[in-house]
DNA sequence: GGGCTACATCGACGGCCATCGAAGCAATGG
DNA sequence: CCATTGCTTCGATGGCCGTCGATGTAGCCC
């Protein structure tokens, strides 16, 4: 069950779990169950692939991609479509059927959420 | 010219003239290259066990701890001595020996990279 | 229906990685 | 010089993960 949130209703139920997920990492010690949280994040992007999967999304015209769009990475395509599963999972990516194709589009929240994460421990200094 | 960009580095050099990596996630494909350096990066940060030990270095007081003040994450501590060789390797932090302990410290120019490389995504939405 | 395209899932394989105990290196104190 | 403490390195192991070809499912068109 999700935490009721301001999370979008129109779209599916999709995975929970997002959340601003913790605060700045030099303003407190991250517990274990933030870090996990967190981790699970910085992991989705730590993989070549994904990242430029992720960054084809979140550059491509009208914020969405479909995958043949992108696809074009030097993988196959079950594994383009392996890294998109996990992209979502994460809860960085959201996908929608229209038609014929699957069209991939970032999360802003969760990006914020991570960006916030790093740049306030960098502006502090 | 009005300011139509928040970025800081407008006329400044900065003490940060090192490469910025790559340019924000929604700004254009990452190249295979590029994506392979900014998910070393992702990837150390991946771990929730590294994720604690870099949470705790950047607060601590100083902006340094020595290993004996982070060393209780519940792992055994050549395991934590691994992560911070990993953290270190990827660039997140670096050590110094004073006498008997060894001191671990933030790099901040990386770790603005990253925030940079997510944040201005997220902001110009 | 038949065929085609777009995408997801399955099953398997190879490699990387987190973890540990044991041992090694460094510095201090007696 | 020896013992002790702080930390790193070594070697081994179990599990996770990225990758693929094959197969399955969904929607369009003739």
């Amino acid at each position: 069950m999700s935490k009721s949130e301001t999370v979008s209703a129109a779209s599916a139920p999709g995975p929970e779990s997002v959340v601003p997920c913790c605060p700045p990492l030099d303003e407190r010690p991250l517990t274990a169950e933030e870090a996990e949280t967190a981790a699970r994040m910085f992991k989705a992007l730590g993989d070549p692939v994904r990242l430029r999967l992720f960054s084809l999304v979140a550059s491509h015209k009208g914020g969405e991609a479909c995958v043949c769009d992108i696809s074009d990475v030097g993988v196959s395509q079950p594994t383009v479509s392996h890294h998109l599963k996990k992209l979502k999972e994460a809860g960085l990516l959201t996908s929608e059927r229209r038609g014929t194709w699957v069209y991939y589009r970032v999360e802003p929240s969760v990006l914020a959420a991570m960006g916030r994460l790093l740049t306030t421990a960098a502006a502090r200094k």
